[in-house]
DNA sequence: GCATCTTAGTGTACAACATACACTAATAAC
DNA sequence: GTTATTAGTGTATGTTGTACACTAAGATGC
């Protein structure tokens, strides 16, 4: 059914008509006091000069979270990410041009460890905070909307937070992580006592740097003792 | 890009390759003491008469969740089922014949609604109990095991269980499916006082029939009231 | 080196919720 | 009316969540 050809442009012809399929990646990443989302500026039509979310065709010699992978190092430069996939999105008009199926996903990046830039088929490569995003082509802001609402349920039964800090961190920056996140305040002294408690916080013998003030201890957080509570039955809530 | 020829096969011609897009449905029913799947015997090759999920092609006209009630209603006789999508799987070996992608979904059914009958590509029907599956076609076994996760993450904070008994039930009906679910026994007190204090159910005067013992009150779940408290906040819990 | 500023770090009392547990009441069947 | 079976109910205890405010440490500027 397939005919051969393979980079660049061909022909390949099926004996029933076929959805396009593409992956969508919403990537977020954590700012000193909110939480940005990385959008692409489109190069081209449809919807040209639009900010989008990074994403693209998927290959027939990749998986679905390899396409999501290239696609983003592609278009913004950004890799090394926690991915996760999110939802399939197949309205029939998602996209003016012909029925296009695209598999989203969400990311968390470290803001501080990417030093973002435009290339493919993106003009510009920009973080957005969440309440200040452009108008969005396709059905992106849905796409972003849905990505949030995962965002906040998973956080809370899940240790992804980790994802957005640096490997070391102190239990304010943590505190103020799901402060931005679940968008309400948490009381410092239960929110230790909770996160302590699980003993899934090492304490190194660090301390930050280049604060004018006193200096807070820097935690990391142990991902093999997590995994083998979680074997456990154990489970992460907060 | 694409040739016309509508229905039945014709020649649809594209400049770069594209994997074919299917959904699959994993069927939950509940049965006196345990969680059924429904499967469907393959009339056809790949993997001719072994057991799968039903399912199939998406056509250019249907939404995804379309698409799966259209294959369970041709290939099961099974309508008017909650159905949720599940995730998607697209590694690159899942089908024999070439790259399929698969958006899987999942659904909750009344047993005793359904007068399941085999047509198109299935051979025979049946509902098989969880622990007595059959070896499945293609991935289609992680599939269910992905659903089973989902379904016992789901009931625990959103009322899908209601979804699996009729619309009038005991507490005693609604306590065992939690059992058989979780796979856990609850107490019988503690179960009514959480579910009556969440005030959702509403007692009806009707009592069950044809039991040789004492008759319980049936209830109904009250989703409109549901809905309303969810959209203030409100969430759901076991 | 002292005063000031800023954030780090800590404990307790109370309320809410989860858990463990056993008997009487109602009805059907005989 | 006797028996069998499930319905239906409350309380005491432990565990967890919540509300709340001060002292300690270090950096900075005088």
């Amino acid at each position: 059914m397939t005919s051969p050809g393979e980079p660049g442009p061909g022909t390949f012809t099926y004996a029933y008509p076929r959805p396009a399929l593409t992956v969508d990646c919403v990537v977020f990443g954590l700012d000193v006091d909110d939480l940005k989302v990385l959008l692409i500026q489109r190069r081209l039509e449809p919807h040209q000069h639009m900010w989008a979310l990074p994403g693209g065709f998927v290959r027939l010699d990749e998986t679905l979270p390899d396409a999501a992978r290239r696609e983003l190092a592609e278009e913004s430069g950004i890799t090394d990410v926690y991915l996760e996939q999110l939802y399939t999105f197949g309205a029939l008009d998602r996209d003016p041009r012909e029925r296009v199926v695209t598999v989203a996903y969400y990311a968390l990046a470290k803001l501080s460890d990417h030093r973002i830039r435009a290339a493919t088929d993106a003009e510009r490569v920009a973080w957005f905070a969440l309440d200040g995003l452009p108008r969005l082509a396709f059905d992106h802001a849905k796409i972003v909307e849905r990505a949030i609402e995962r965002l906040r349920g998973k956080v809370r039964y899940a240790p992804v937070g980790f994802e957005l800090l640096p490997p070391r961190f102190t239990l304010t920056q943590l505190q103020r992580l799901y402060e931005i996140i679940l968008m309400q305040p948490l009381d410092k002294r239960n929110f230790r006592k909770k996160l302590l408690s699980m003993d899934l916080l090492i304490e190194t013998d660090e301390v930050e740097q280049g604060v004018r003030h006193r200096a807070a201890r820097l935690y990391r957080f142990d991902k093999k003792k997590y995994e083998k509570l979680t074997r456990q039955g154990f489970s992460f809530a907060i």
